[in-house]
DNA sequence: ATGGTAGCATCGCTA
């Protein structure tokens, strides 16, 4: 089974792109965040023309999550799992796809560390661990892919010393990153290629950052141990950041054994 | 020199 992520940035102004990369690496199941559409601007027929069930959340303008699937798309839950606080953005949303469970994340981006927006991102992933233990367990074939706005190591970004005190890279940002691990989800890519420095899934627009090679590692694919432990590769897309209008992440792939 | 670009519901916010 063939699983991406990809924060499009716009599902929108990003559609023709999407389908043509659809159409050329054929994933099984995709995950994609900031769609910035309402539910009913979402094209749905698009998709099932190309073989997708689809569902998405969403709230037009901002935000937006969506899961494609050509192996069957049963059990949706938007938002949280029922016992965890709602969030009032559209953010998470999940399914079983094949026998995997799926989610597809947007972490809140947090602005700078003393913005109360900050103290919202250090909370939703206080409740991504929490709807994970509502919905599911460890034991099972799970994965969680999105744009987390978190570079889980020193290695996942340009330079360290240039980010102090900067969002994305914060001890309490990584910490909670470490409790999702602790859960039992373990990053893909990092599992497959451990001694990666400055592989990067997201490029600022501006300054020709992605020309320059300064990005950052924050879109990222974590799955239980059953379904790490038997896929057999991740990579990240970086030809899909190339062109006219991309978004400014790259798509992120791994192929499982689910 | 605190800049720059892209997307959105565009004169202001979000990333």
């Amino acid at each position: 089974m063939r699983v991406v992520t990809w924060n499009v940035n716009s599902l929108r102004a990003r559609l023709e792109r999407v389908e043509a990369w659809l159409v050329e690496v054929e994933p099984d199941v995709v995950l994609l965040q900031e769609t910035k559409l309402a539910d009913d601007a979402f094209p749905s027929l698009t998709f099932e023309a190309l073989g997708y069930a689809s569902a998405h959340y969403g709230q037009g303008q901002w935000n937006g999550v969506a899961i494609l699937s050509k192996v069957g798309l049963d059990h949706v839950v938007t938002n949280f799992a029922g016992g965890v606080e709602p969030d009032p953005d559209a953010r998470i949303i999940t399914a079983t796809c094949g026998g995997l469970r799926v989610s597809s994340v947007y972490v809140p981006n947090g602005r700078s560390l003393d913005h109360d927006h900050y103290r919202y991102k250090l909370e939703w992933l206080d409740r991504l661990r929490a709807h994970l233990e509502a919905d599911t367990h460890p034991d099972r074939p799970v994965l969680v892919g999105g744009d987390y706005n978190i570079a889980p190591d020193d290695r996942d970004v340009v330079d360290i010393a240039e980010l102090a005190g900067a969002t994305h890279v914060s001890e309490p940002e990584r910490s909670r990153l470490a409790a999702l691990h602790d859960w039992g989800l373990v990053d893909l890519f990092r599992h497959h290629h451990p001694d990666a420095e400055r592989v990067f899934s997201w490029w600022d627009y501006r300054n020709g950052d992605f020309h320059k090679g300064r990005g950052m590692r924050i879109d990222l694919l974590l799955a239980t141990p059953s379904v790490a432990g038997t896929s057999q590769w991740c990579l990240i897309d970086r030809n899909a950041r190339k062109g006219k209008q991309p978004s400014d992440h790259a798509p992120v792939l791994a192929e499982l054994s689910v």
